[in-house]
DNA sequence: AACCAAGTGTGATATACATCACTCTATAAT
DNA sequence: ATTATAGAGTGATGTATATCACACTTGGTT
């Protein structure tokens, strides 16, 4: 699994065996069954995950007990809720399996050690952020130019391998629209 | 304008006089007049901006010609289209005054120079772009969650200031509904 | 073989919202 | 003083989507 990680951050950020063996060092490899929760909803949450094989949800689960999906992870993303994390709240999501799944973790506490030390790693990331950031921006976009179908279609041909695997309830709870608009959507 | 940028950058890492000479070193003063565009869809894009005073709008025109708002910008953020510019595509969106604005801007080769000169403002950037993400994750789920009514109230509840200084028209084209449907709600 | 749960499709009805058309007001321009 | 113009309110109507109810398939479990 630190192989998968070593590949990912290399293709930003090249790190020597020597700066690696550090990174790695600060890493926990685990493992989850489909259905279980990497962290529940108002509970304390101080991890970080890279996930290198397996298939998640990030899920808010309004008063109603409507679940929403924020976003989906697989292999070579990372999650967490991230305000929780960083400023060291109480989490307003949680992290479900939708499959099998093996993560790498980081605690806060390691991550700043971690940029304090390697600036490369700070950079990082730094992209990663960005591109977190511009891909939420085209997502607000999206459901601000067009109409269910259309965002459907452009799910499907932002994220194919995504779509093949979820469950249309599912990629309906993260357009924003029932199961039943979905299923309707070819006619 | 140099004053608010120190200020501004001091809240998230404290400079030195010196090392803040050199980061004010690297910006440029502007102004613009209310209805000016900053940059315009399709042109290319080498600066980022910082808003010391006034009231801007990130906007999307689709093919309909219908304006869709990204963001609003006003006293103390940032903005740009961040893709375009640490990309260096093309802009697919337009930066326009809603106010007479002076800005403080940096282009990217500096940014770069920047970053790579002092650490603690690659951190500083890091800071802005993971709050910018959570922004933006929170105004996604307030869609999936919220009717119309429930996220404009969210909206004056989260920019009360920005709510007085934008015409209703316009936050209808922020929140994604006509403007007679906006008028409405309140009924 | 029988049963159960998850995922999906679809009909009927209700509702939120878009759209078009018109009006009114306040402010700026002539 | 008169005329534009931007912003906002509102009535009538059409449409997309939510909701409720039920049926069907499939793969796993007893």
């Amino acid at each position: 699994m630190l192989e998968i990680l070593k590949n990912h951050i290399g293709k930003i950020v090249p790190l020597t065996d020597q700066e690696f063996g550090f990174v790695a060092s600060l890493f926990t490899a685990k493992s989850y069954k489909k259905g279980q929760f990497l962290f529940q909803e108002g509970e304390h949450l101080s991890r970080h995950y890279f996930i290198c094989k397996g298939l998640l949800k990030l899920v808010y689960t309004d008063s109603d007990a409507r679940e929403h999906i924020v976003g989906f992870a697989m292999e070579d993303w990372w999650e967490s809720d991230f305000e929780a994390f960083y400023t060291q709240q109480k989490t307003s999501m949680s992290l479900i399996c939708l499959e099998n799944t093996d993560v790498l973790y980081i605690t806060l506490e390691n991550y700043k050690k971690l940029c304090g030390t390697l600036p490369k790693i700070e950079h990082f990331f730094l992209e990663k952020a960005y591109f977190g950031f511009i891909a939420a921006q085209k997502r607000i976009l999206s459901t601000l130019t067009s109409n269910t179908k259309e965002r459907y279609y452009q799910l499907i041909e932002r994220y194919p391998a995504l779509v093949q695997r979820v469950p249309k309830s599912q990629l309906a709870a993260y357009l924003g629209v029932s199961r039943e608009t979905l299923s309707r959507l070819s006619r």
